[in-house]
DNA sequence: CTATGGCACGGATT
DNA sequence: AATCCGTGCCATAG
């Protein structure tokens, strides 16, 4: 049976080839980028063309020309999302991205390069070219609990460099997630992750003056003694150590990720993001530019030397050639297929759930999987398929798991903590049921105590009777 | 007596 | 077909 090569037909030919599409859907790029070189090693009828690049910004590429953001028309409305494929296979280019320079350390290669490279992306845009060596000094010297080993001292000194430059630097890595990566010590990771939190919820404001003057009162759990510093209850002083326990993490390294906080989940895969989605401009009628990470897209072809050399081979092994080129050749439209599919899915996300990319959690649309493969006209399982287990990472450097788009209640959940952080007296879950009820969200008194629980939010009568004033 | 958490059920989602 | 989520009912703590 002839392979049809040439064939770009949209829909599976084959079953094997239903089989694999589906198989490779759920795949994360990273694995995806694995799989792929797995097969490049074993499958000699494959191999690698060299890389495309924009001609403007050498943003690689998976088709010729310009990338599609130098190429934009000039008028195009802002609801129109740029979506295209980048072929950047992340942990491979993470070396890439810092040579220029030369490495400061062997060690930064291969041993502990998940998290390293995972932080250093979300900063790759902010951070200045010479700054670069020193951030990967910094990420390069985390033990595995994501705190440094090293003094800034010491790197400052290595460099030559002023200590507030390194500072500056050390600065904004602990902001990425996991956030407090690379503090010095918990008690820093701690004052970093408050710090960023108070950005998007409310945090007892006692919490604070806990973590910076009784660390140890926490970490013994010295309830009694803790509530004499600060001044308040026992009650109170154990509301604000589970808030911490349940909110923060003093070992950044062991990351949970996205806003769960629920027990270790000891996922081993670092997220690289599958999508990356930013900004063009700062204005709220931004286009926004969505980056699917493909690996290797558009450079994957069939060898044509191999094709060549199996008209002459020896019989004795025409027939395991032949195998390896319909292999090949269902990779490669497997794959053009899995990155169609999920340029598709992602523009037409990125379009419902515009307010939510740019402007957080409170304006989350509850969109279902299963409305979306309506409007795709594709099966509720392949948008399920390609959705699971991929990460997103937001205009803020946020990276969450692309799932979180499809939260059912987190809009919600959101108007619940605004709601607490603005009580004078603590409310009753009914009470907060009713207001709910007024914003447009009807729920049940039961379920706004299922959400408290899930944002680790103390029931009314453990919460503060009225805010306690601290300094700042 | 009121406010909550536990258990379990049914419908929606995957 | 399996799972998740919202909700109602009931026991319990304050």
């Amino acid at each position: 049976m002839l392979l049809q090569s040439q064939t770009h037909s949209l829909r599976p030919l084959t079953t094997a080839h239903l089989a694999q599409t589906m198989t490779l859907l759920e795949l994360t790029s990273a694995e995806l980028c694995q799989k792929i070189e797995a097969e490049l090693s074993s499958n000699p009828a494959l191999e690698l063309a060299d890389q495309i690049r924009c001609r403007h910004c050498h943003r690689r590429l998976a088709q010729t020309g310009l990338c599609p953001v130098c190429s934009r028309p000039p008028n195009v409305a802002a609801e129109q999302p740029i979506v295209f494929l980048s072929p950047r296979e992340d942990f491979r280019t993470f070396s890439d991205r810092l040579t220029g320079e030369d490495l400061p350390d062997d060690n930064l290669m291969v041993a502990e390069e998940d998290l390293p490279a995972y932080v250093l992306r979300q900063i790759a845009t902010e951070l200045a070219a010479e700054d670069r060596p020193l951030a990967a000094h910094i990420l390069t010297s985390l033990d595995e609990d994501g705190l440094l080993t090293v003094t800034l001292f010491e790197i400052a000194h290595f460099y030559h460099v002023p200590l507030s430059r390194v500072e500056n630097v050390l600065h904004m890595i602990q902001r990425c997630e996991p956030v407090g990566v690379g503090s010095e010590t918990p008690q820093q990771a701690l004052l970093v992750q408050l710090e960023v939190l108070a950005e998007t919820r409310p945090v007892p404001p006692l919490a604070l003056r806990a973590v910076r003057e009784a660390m140890d009162l926490l970490s013994r759990r010295a309830y009694p003694e803790l509530g004499r510093l600060l001044g308040v209850t026992t009650a109170q002083a154990a509301y604000i150590a589970r808030f911490i326990s349940n909110n923060l993490n003093p070992f950044p390294g062991r990351a949970h990720w996205g806003e769960s906080h629920d027990s270790p989940d000891s996922n081993p895969t670092y997220h690289n993001p599958d999508v990356i989605i930013s900004c063009l401009s700062q204005s709220p009628e931004t286009q926004l530019v969505v980056e699917i990470v493909a690996p290797y897209a558009g450079a994957l072809r069939i060898n044509p030397l191999f094709r060549e050399a199996l008209a002459q081979a020896p019989a004795e092994k025409a027939d395991q050639w032949q195998a390896h080129l319909e292999q090949a050749g269902l990779l490669i439209k497997c794959i053009q297929q899995r990155n169609h599919t999920i340029v598709r899915l992602m523009q037409r996300l990125v379009v419902l759930q515009r307010e939510f990319i740019l402007f957080g959690d409170a304006h989350l649309s509850p969109v279902t999987r299963a409305s979306l493969a309506d409007e795709l006209e594709v099966h509720e399982s392949t948008v399920s398929r390609a959705v699971s287990s991929k990460a997103v990472q937001l205009p803020n450097g946020r990276i969450v798991p692309l799932s979180k788009l499809f939260d059912r209640s987190l809009h919600i959940r959101t108007a619940l903590i605004q709601i607490i952080s603005q009580e004078t007296q603590p409310l009753s879950d009914t009470h907060i049921a009713d207001l709910l009820d007024k914003r447009g969200f009807p729920v049940a008194r039961r379920t706004v105590a299922k959400y408290r629980a899930m944002e680790g939010i103390l029931p009314a009568r453990f919460r503060q009777p009225r805010p306690v004033f601290t300094a700042k």
